[in-house]
DNA sequence: ATTTGTGAACGCATTCACAGCT
DNA sequence: AGCTGTGAATGCGTTCACAAAT
């Protein structure tokens, strides 16, 4: 009980009871099992309440969850009891629909900026105002706007070089959207999602499915008898 | 060595061993070692070769792998061998973004259409010149056009109503962008990239560091000295 | 000397099973 | 009875370490 390193799955799997939990309060429902989160996101309850146990004892035995309180625990063990501020790198097509995400803006997060290079997109701004600056002026912005989250939306070839900008920065948490894995100093955590490489997964799954065999080496050898 | 299950995480990191084998064979590189690519990615040289051992033998002791062999024996084992066709479900920001997507056009993936319901956006098309038409048109277009992905990129509210169409239209591979857990019947693959889960562990990570008491449950109790 | 391929050892995450509380 | 919290057991993925091959 007394500090289990606190894995990424089980912040992940946070993320998912709260909004279950915040679904549940919408619906003025007020106590909640392990079973019943369980079920709703196919998981296994010991799963549930293990992931809860790391920060605390939250439940009441023989009763369940109290849902408002359970509700405001993982917002602060998540650090959503705050707004998270984020800029946004590369106003691409990619840049502008992650600025415009329902998900990406309230409930805990804000983005307040993107930032690009080309003259033509640097001063208008997205269809909801969020503004467009010059990458120059990243610092400068990070700092007056207590930025802490940098969002990288850039073509692979010029990702490294953003993300350096962005430590440089002060920015010690990224989630990056290019193909690449940037290297980043102790202390920076980045996070990648790579659009790619969940679509190839996908790949993989229907291959295997038509031709189960596919997957294998193994030339049609005519070797025996 | 006969068939150990793959695990999606080493398909995971085949896109990425083909990717960065991509880039050798551009740069003129013909061998490669199961070493250079763990460094380039961060990986150890033994998780390289055990996932590429699932697989067959593709390496030569004492040398290493031949580039284009391994390439191409990568793209065959992800069935990218072939073109898969995928459609988006929701014309808007998001599934603009993912349709002119750099990644999602050519190497083996093409974006046939995007499907709405939107009247001011069916009959249009994407700055790539994808066409949008009516989610009506979902299974004459996933037949005509042999799809075999659908991409959902549509409000959570509606997420469901979709993948179950998409099920319904025949299609058994899903990339999920909405914020919920899709329920799909056996034999049909969902991946969700829940956007909004990757930010808050973000999250969790800046509030773990600016106070790592925070996750803890406990008040502050004032019980010693 | 170098590098692959692989069984064995290890470590981490999940599940089980049950004691403890309502 | 019902449900949480948790040590024990299991399962899975990674790393180690070395035999086999060039």
């Amino acid at each position: 009980m007394a500090k289990p390193r606190v894995s990424e799955l089980t912040t992940s799997r946070l993320s998912l009871y709260l909004r279950y939990l915040i679904q549940l309060e919408e619906s003025g429902v007020d106590t909640v099992s392990s079973r019943a989160m369980a079920e709703h996101l196919m998981l296994t309850s010991s799963q549930v309440r293990k992931d809860l146990a790391c920060f605390g004892e939250f439940g009441v035995r023989g009763v369940g969850y109290d849902v408002h309180e359970l509700r405001q625990q993982i917002e602060r063990i998540l650090g959503l009891d705050r707004t998270v501020r984020a800029v946004i790198l590369g106003a691409g097509n990619l840049g502008n629909a992650l600025a415009d995400y329902p998900g990406f803006n309230g409930r805990g997060f804000e983005i307040v900026a993107l930032l690009d290079v080309d003259p033509g997109k640097v001063g208008g701004s997205t269809r909801r105002d969020t503004p467009i600056h010059h990458l120059d002026e990243l610092s400068r912005i990070v700092e007056q706007e207590a930025v802490e989250v940098g969002i990288v939306a850039v073509p692979g070839e010029v990702a490294q070089e953003v993300v350096d900008r962005l430590v440089d920065a002060g920015i010690r948490a990224i989630l990056n959207f290019a193909p690449v894995r940037p290297q980043v100093p102790d202390g920076i955590r980045c996070k990648s999602v790579d659009l790619k490489v969940e679509l190839e997964s996908l790949s993989f799954f229907l291959a295997e499915q038509e031709d189960p065999e596919r997957a294998r080496h193994e030339l049609p050898a005519q070797e025996s008898a």
